[in-house]
Formats: C-alpha cells, structure tokens, sequence
DNA sequence: ATCCTCTACTAAACCGGTTTAGTGTAACAC
DNA sequence: GTGTTACACTAAACCGGTTTAGTAGAGGAT
C-alpha cells in the first residue's frame, strides 16, 4: 500500500478508511490528510486480499440453464438490479441440463467463494453450505429458498379466459421432462380443467421434446396435432416459445389465429409483445422473481437462518391478453 | 490449510497439488499421498487466496446496456462459452447507457481484480492497464481491440436484396442517437444506396428515439412515417425489434407485410425467427462475435501486446431471407 | 515525583495459499 | 575420513490489505 508514502501506517490508513471506530481517537487533521492522499494517489483498496482477511467476497453465483436465452436473461435482469445496487457482482455459469454441469458447476462457484448461489430452472439436491434461492426449479434439498409461481392460478387464468371465450376442444403443449415446471404446471391444468368442467383429451396433448435450442419446438408437435385431425379451437402452450411455434404452424396449415385458433403463451418473454399477432400469455414477473431472489439470498447471507428449513416464496401470474385470442369459432361465446 | 494434518508442510502439498517443478524431487509414494488426503478432505484451495499470491483471478468483466435485451443475451452467451471452457469467469454489469454508470463500473470491475474487459455496445475512451474488447462500441482510446461487424456489406446485403425485388422507395429507421452503430451503418446505407443509385428520401427517414425498454421503438416512428403519406414499398429498420415495431404500426394501418410492404430488420435476434411471418434480416453472429471477444481477450491476457495498437476484427453479416420481404407491389421486380 | 489517563498511533498477527531459498540427511566418490 | 551431490523436504517471505493488542508521549491529578 503506497498511501504512507506520505507519512503513516497501512493500519492507519485502513482505520481511517474504513470508518472504524478505532479510528476515533484520530484527528480530523490527520484523517483529512489521509483521505486526500488516497484521491490524489487514486487509491484503490486491492479487493482480493481485503477478500481474504475479512472472508466476504460480495460475490454471489448464479445458475442457469442457459443465458442466451429469455427467461433466464429477463431474471438475470432482476437479480443484476439488486445485487449491484447492493455492492455484489454475481458469476453466471449455463450448464444447459447437463447433468455433469449441473453438479460441477456450483463446486466451481463455491471455490470462488461466492456467499450465495441462485439456481434458474435447475434441479438442485445438493446440500451446501452456503444460501441458496431457486427459482422454479425442482429443488429437493433442505435449506434452501424456493421462488415458485402460482401455477395453479396461472392455471386457472388462462383456462378461465378461453372458456370465457367458448372454447371447450382444447389442446395443451405439455413441457419438456428436465423442465422443472412441467409437472406441477400439468397437474395445476388438470385440476383447472375439472373444476371448469373440461374435458382434457388425450389426443390433444402432445409433449415438447428437444432440448435447448428450442427454435422450433412448438412447431413440430403441433404439426403432429394437426396431422391426427382431432378438433380443437385453441392451444394452451408450455411457454411463449413454443406458442410462437405452434402458430406458425397453424399458419401453414391455413388455419388462422385467432380467428380458427387461439393460442396462449407462457412466461411473457420480451418477444411475446413483439410478435403479430401479439401473444396473449400467462405472465410470470421473471424480474421481480429475480429480483427476489437476489433479496432473499442477501437477506440470508447477513442472518443466516438458524434453522435449515426449506421456504418458499409465491408470486402471482398475470394473465395478459393481446391479440392472439379471441371467440372460439361456431360456438357461442359467453363473455368477452 | 487443513491437509497437512497428515504429515508434511503446506508447502510441500502446494507444490505437489500445483504440480510444480520444484516438486520433482518428492517421490510419488509422497505424491500420492498428499493426493490421497486431498481428495478424502475433498480439499479444494481457497481461490481468493491464491488469487492474492499468484495476482490472477480467472475474472473478466463484460459491460452491457442491459442483461435482459436480446443482443447482449446472445453476445454473452457466446463469451461465455469461451470462458468457462477456459476456466475463467466473468462479471457482468449493466449500465443502461447512463454515463455515470459508464464511468463507474469499469472502475468497480478494476477493484475487483478482473484480468480484462469486454464491453458491447458501450461507448469507451478510457485507457486502462487491462486489455479491453469492444464489441460494435465506439471506441476511441488506444490499445483497445474491436469486434466490428462489416457494416458496408450488411447494407450491401440489405439494399440489394430489396433493389432487386424491385423497391425503389425505400423508408429508413435510423438507430439512437447513443448507439454505437448507427453512425457507422447509416454511412454506409448511404453509399449503398449511390452505388445502386437508390434515391434516399429525407421525408422517408426516420430515427429512434426512445431509450432502453425498446417496447414499441419502430412502432411510433412507423406511426409517424405513415401520417406523412410519403410512399414507400419497404422499410429498412435499424434493428429487428424495430422492425417487429414498424410491422406492428403498418399492420394497424390496414397494410400486409410483405404484400404491401416490405421490411428489413437487423440483428437476427432469437425472436425474429420466431415472428409470423418471419422477419427478413441481416444477422450479426452475435454469438460468434462474444466468443471471439472473449478469445481475444484471453489471448491479449496471456501475451499481452507489447505495442498499444487499437485492433479491429471485421465479422461478415449474413442475409437471413425470410417472409418479411417479397417483390414490390406496382413495380416489375427484376429478379426474385 | 509518581501514577493515571488520554490521545494518536503502530507492531504484528492474520487471511490461506504460492514460491524462493535453503537445510538436513544419506549415498556416493575419492 | 572427507567432500560432493542428490534427494526430500521445509522455513519463511510474500500477496495487500484488516484487525487486535499494545505502546509512546503528553497532560493532569495527587
């Protein structure tokens, strides 16, 4: 530390930096003289070793399947707003389901001695010793933060709406197997479904399949829904992207949306306004879910929860229309 | 250091741990030993401490607008990949073109010891000690490497394919005043167009103006341009959101994209591929671009230039023909 | 003159490794 | 028996701060 080039100790010059109230019985001249060195030498503490001694790295590691991509990105968002106005920086590894990431990863981050970890959309059975938040992933270990949406609502909302609309065939886009939503989200459709009276078919549901690069993954299967030449009016989608894909589809096979068919999205990626039609969606607060999360890991990194009990956090969805959906056709409509 | 409980100095298990020449000398029975206890303790070396002694931290920083917008998504998925394959990680910061942000974070990243920077589409004239890439930023201090796209071509590209389909009357969507790229590739739109003795029209140009969300960007000025009642069969817009924007506004105008008009986008985002119909676009390896800022970054890292030259990486667009484009209404294309 | 109490600092330990310069011992040469 | 070398390690410095325990010197009380 150069600073006592100009007369003191590096123990003076941290006290007086720091604030320490050991630092009291140091006069103001002294002091002043102190913090006018550093600006005129531009001082800057090496983080690194102030890491070491005082064992905060105000790092925190975050965990998703893939940062490209707009989920992720949209809740990478949020956490970012927190953490930086809190002073943290945050490490991003994608591990693209890839179990052997899955499981290297959070290691690697731990030896950087990040203080927390924020999961996205990842399974997570691990015990560690530090915070961890979640946010929508299948987490079986105790300990940790859940950030979950209310899929049942979520459920409900865009249930309700297309029945609201007439629509009584509906088809529904079921997620991929390793997406840590799809399960809940089918059982949340389910007990939607009954409690409007809806009879689900099971030639009306098809599965996404492929992994990550998800271009077209609604688009495939619903190719395969229109081919089995079951009726239906409209198509419940696992997310946006695959809604996306299912109308272009639909389009290609003359039918119109959302005049022949409607379609709800969801999650309401940025790219679900965009589109023409816009996408009407259930939408998950990807940016507050992070930005909660981000909260909520900062919250345990300053009092670490004394008993290891696993919580979780509900949002709400919202259900935003736009313009793909609108009156089943040759039936009528009880409400707008 | 907790290894040594079994016998030896914590020098002597660096030494070996780290494969260190100076441990020739130890027989393997030792070797093997320390190994042995290293992985019973499941011992992993504080990195903070390390990074301390050995002055590396395996840490670049990436500066962005903002984490959640598509570009930089897929710019950071791309430096990502070269990344974490190369054992470093990265810290990101957003700056949502606020100046004092621009200012302060490379200082931040500085105090956190990262061993170089890239910074996408961010204004830059300082000149710091680390190396430091751009990725379509204009940059303007020294020493600094930048990933440029090929703009001329990219007009080229753009221009021509529209020409030929037989558009004369071609609208513009200019970019923001504070993005980096617009003043060079509105340049070059411009000579694009004298080499194909393209008239551009004033009445016919529009810029944006809005700052980060982006929403509806293209949407407004569309608006505008079509108050105007200037005639125009196609709009080249300054990137694929506004683009999405514009065919919003003409849709609402009562016009068909592409029967009646045609439009260009720029970027080739995720969603553009996504949208219906799909948007006709001049792609910017965006993800290619992020890996070969990282490998450059890397490689400035590990040798660093001895003369501080500024550096330019030129990258080739692609045309990515979709169905946003299609001949001229009223006009005989020439070719298809 | 002696003791006590403040004031204004600082010496030195510490964080947890890495790295340089040695050191003690055994084997070997002469 | 003595000098030399190779072997198998280790002491200690070091990275650059933070933090604890303590100390020198001035001034006041007795």
């Amino acid at each position: 530390m150069l600073a006592e080039h100009l007369g003191l100790s590096s123990a003076t010059v941290s006290l007086v930096l720091n604030g320490s109230p050991v630092a009291d019985s140091i006069p103001q001249k002294t002091k002043d003289r102190v913090f006018a060195a550093a600006r005129d030498f531009n001082y800057r503490p090496n983080f690194v070793a102030r890491s070491l001694r005082t064992q905060r790295t105000f790092m925190i590691g975050v965990l998703v399947p893939e940062v490209s991509e707009g989920y992720a990105a949209a809740v990478m968002g949020g956490i970012e707003d927190e953490l930086l106005q809190e002073g943290y920086f945050y490490l991003v590894a994608s591990h693209r389901h890839r179990a052997d990431l899955i499981e290297e990863y959070p290691l690697l981050l731990q030896r950087r001695s990040v203080e927390g970890l924020i999961a996205v959309d990842t399974p997570w059975n691990q015990d560690i010793p530090i915070p961890v938040v979640a946010i929508s992933g299948r987490a079986q270990a105790k300990g940790i933060t859940q950030i979950v949406l209310d899929h049942q609502r979520a459920a409900e909302l865009a249930l309700e709406h297309l029945y609201h609309l007439g629509h009584r065939r509906i088809a529904f886009i079921k997620g991929q197997s390793f997406s840590s939503d799809t399960e809940v989200r089918w059982n949340a459709i389910g007990k939607a479904a009954r409690n409007l009276k809806l009879e689900m078919r099971p030639e009306l549901s098809v599965q996404l399949e492929g992994d990550l690069p998800l271009l077209d993954l609604g688009y495939g299967v619903t190719h395969k829904l229109l081919a089995s030449r079951s009726r239906f009016t409209a198509i419940f989608a696992f997310n946006d992207i695959s809604a996306m894909g299912a109308i272009r589809a639909l389009r290609e096979n003359g039918k119109r949306v959302p005049e022949d068919v409607s379609v709800v999205g969801f999650d309401d990626i940025q790219s679900a306004a965009f589109q023409n039609p816009g996408l009407t969606t259930v939408r998950q607060p990807l940016r507050r879910m992070g930005r909660l999360a981000a909260e909520t890991v900062l919250r345990n990194i300053a009092a670490p929860a004394p008993h290891k009990s696993s919580r979780r956090i509900v949002v709400e969805p919202e259900l935003v229309v736009r313009e793909s959906t609108t009156a089943a056709p040759l039936a009528k409509p009880r409400r707008s």
